[in-house]
DNA sequence: TTTATTATTACTTGTTGCGAGCAAGTAATA
DNA sequence: TATTACTTGCTCGCAACAAGTAATAATAAA
């Protein structure tokens, strides 16, 4: 049973009462962080925009870093599903054109969630926060994708087998990291964004370049 | 007389003074800001730190947010004087070349006020705060550097005139973000950082395509 | 030119309000 | 009645500001 289905119901499970909660602080968190940022975010707001008490997401996520923390796994998660389908069972130059098409989809479909995740993102770099470690798992989690693409593209002669696939995934992942550092700069700008995934898909074909 | 000198005086003008614990105050925001991150950084201790009482940097700056302004505006003026004394009369990928030899310099030198200065960058990210503006303002004026590199270059025909100078200039800055961003989240990997920047120079090369 | 006197600027200390984080409570479900 | 979900009460630390003290500067009398 989805959080939706939950808000009509006057008796529910502990678990479900735990899922419900939840759910409304993360959209809460979502709203005042897309609205106000993570700074002038406060737990006890969260809570209270949730429609509970001062206290709860204290409680409940412990830390304010913690919260974060289960917001960017929780967008996360969301995200690495909707890239799989989206990527299927593609291999090599054309998984990364699916990958680039889905992001782009992704982000410029304006969701609140997916943009304070990547406010999340950024937030996370330095040397404070348990985030910085999800963050840098999930980073992590992308380049060994864009690899592995890259390694299959090779076993099936589509790609040139002297490719430094590590290096190009790396790059790879760099340029998503910086177009979406555009697309927060400057929201409004949906083209540009479009055209700078276009750009990458082209310079990425053109960098492993295919063998036939 | 440069910060430096004035440490010895025992008798100094109130502008020396404020010179004085400006520097001070801004190495040690840097300082801490690179050991706990922005958010454990404290004015209070940022005052301590440099030598002064717990008041003073709320009291020259104001607020956190303006203090991490003043360091961002800081060493953003230092590195586009290191950026144009790099590029001198450099015009088309040569200059954009140069540019990249520079920044990958000024990065792996590994000083803390360029790590700091990209902390802050990357925070500035999400609707709070001004230093967003200030941010949004210097990566503006880098992006306008880089057409400019490229438009010499188109009127001195060494680069093709139907050229996308601004979707070019976009791409490159996003580009430079993403390392950045890698550099940050893996700063050991100095081999990777370099590596990058050698791999973002052949592709804009190539993307520029050379008409000679 | 020196030195006393006042004005101005740099810096410090006192104080308030607010949020994080925790403990001890109440209310819901099992 | 036992367990789990949630709330309320509380303490501590920091930001932010106000009102203080200490340094330098400006003026003027000697």
């Amino acid at each position: 049973m989805n959080a939706v289905a939950l808000i009509d119901k006057d008796r529910r499970t502990q678990a479900e009462r735990t899922a419900l909660s939840d759910a409304r602080m993360l959209d809460a968190a979502v709203e005042l962080i897309c609205a106000k940022g993570t700074i002038k975010t406060t737990l006890k707001e969260v809570g209270v925009v949730a429609g509970y008490s001062r206290g709860l997401a204290s409680h409940r996520f412990g830390t304010k870093d913690q919260l974060f923390t289960f917001i960017v796994r929780s967008v996360g998660e969301l995200w690495l599903k909707e890239l799989s389908l989206a990527v299927k069972e593609e291999v090599g130059v054309n998984a990364i054109g699916a990958a680039i098409d889905a992001h782009q989809a992704f982000i410029t479909q304006g969701a609140n969630n997916i943009r304070a995740f990547y406010i999340l993102w950024f937030n996370s770099i330095g040397p404070d926060r348990g985030l910085r470690e999800v963050v840098a798992n999930i980073h992590l989690r992308r380049q060994k994708d864009v690899e592995s693409w890259i390694q299959k593209g090779i076993a099936n002669k589509e790609l040139c087998a002297t490719i430094d696939y590590q290096g190009a995934a790396q790059n790879f992942c760099a340029a998503i990291i910086g177009i979406v550092y555009q697309w927060l700069a400057d929201p409004e700008n949906v083209e540009r964004i479009k055209e700078l995934h276009t750009i990458l898909k082209a310079q990425t074909t053109l960098a492993l370049g295919k063998t036939h």
